[in-house]
DNA sequence: CAATATTATGAGCAATAGCTCAGCTCTTCG
DNA sequence: CGAAGAGCTGAGCTATTGCTCATAATATTG
């Protein structure tokens, strides 16, 4: 009843099934065009076109094209399931198969989807608020990481702090390229020689210090 | 003489001194502005005011906005100067040696302007031709690491193929987001765990196989 | 079955971008 | 000097895109 002008987000809350529905239509939508198209050509008009709706449903739901890919980035970091800490075996011997267990995380993660989430973090406009969200969930895992380094009895490198952020770089990073890119290389392998790689790392050894 | 409907390549070749500052002012301008805005923003009316020129003479050196971008990542690619296999110490107990000069060319090929590197390969719409230029160089990198460790002694690992892919990827990607990123960690300790991480791998141990 | 709230529609506005073209200025050179 | 061509100019055309709003359709409620 007060304040006559607001309009800062387009619809409240959907009331009836009906808008449940439409708005899972548009992210489902989206998600296809952008996969396809990239943000910048992925229009919304194309997004409304695929979904079956008209432009203006579209913008009902949401107050503007970002905002129709933050709610895609933010469903994908909610959905990411990492296996944590406490369901991993931490007795001696066992690293390279924490290890293992890890770079599985990350494929998994990324199997879904590849192109389209490549698109949300490298090609989309991110507001400070979303790469906020972004920022917040890497140094998490990066902290869980570096927790987990620090109680298994075979890691052996010194610079923890460097390692975890080494590490979860480096498994993101390249499950992300091996995933978006037409595989030049069996994914099995790949994931093994990954692993085997981190696992050596973390053991240390005395050819380097 | 004949045809009277070519245009394809607005202006052929710089006859004068002139043509060719101005096309360096434009690519040093576009350079900038793509770094600072990223592509889709650096529009090309943006470019043609940072380089002191107007619209219209940008469009007679370059055909398009994209080629303008074009020639700058063929500029890039042109220059990296990566050191040669014939360059290093290859006798045994310099693996470590080895491996540091190659994270070391990495930085040193990205630290001149990261930002505009990163907005080359993942804003820009690389065009197949583009895209197969920058391939056919990835390739080439690869092959050169593969044949490197096999000639080398310290190097234990089995699959070469994948190592080199692998250690490629890992050592070019790793440097990209420590560069473009506001460093949350040190160059040179994450220059030393990411040369050791490499290192380690490719001596094999005791522990993995 | 009204009366009211919710959801859907789509023509079209405003803004912006890439790019053209008719004509100008400057350089070159006989 | 002066003509011819190389190089430069920038208003504005064309196309596209994000987004609005007046109106209609559908659902809910008393």
């Amino acid at each position: 009843m007060p304040s006559a002008d607001r309009r800062l987000q387009p619809r409240r809350e959907p009331r009836q099934v009906r808008a449940e529905l439409t708005r899972e239509r548009i992210l489902a939508a989206a998600a296809h065009i952008f996969s396809e198209y990239g943000y910048a050509a992925g229009t919304t008009n194309r997004i409304a076109e695929r979904a079956r709706i008209s432009i203006g449903s579209l913008y009902q739901y949401f107050p503007n094209k970002d905002a129709i890919l933050a709610a895609l980035l933010v469903r994908h970091i909610d959905r990411g399931t990492w296996t944590q800490a406490d369901e991993l075996d931490l007795s001696p011997g066992t690293l390279a198969a924490t290890v293992r267990a890890l770079v599985r995380d990350a494929i998994d993660n990324h199997s879904e989807d590849p192109q389209l989430l490549r698109i949300m973090i490298e090609e989309a406009p991110l507001s400070q608020e979303l790469l906020d969200t972004v920022d917040r969930h890497g140094k998490q895992r990066v902290a869980q990481i570096r927790d987990l380094l620090a109680r298994h009895p075979d890691v052996r490198v010194t610079d923890l702090d460097t390692a975890a952020e080494l590490i979860v770089l480096t498994v993101e990073i390249n499950t992300h390229k091996l995933m978006a890119d037409p595989r030049p290389i069996p994914v099995e392998r790949f994931e093994r020689e990954l692993a085997n790689m981190v696992t050596r790392y973390l053991h240390g050894d005395r050819h380097t210090e």
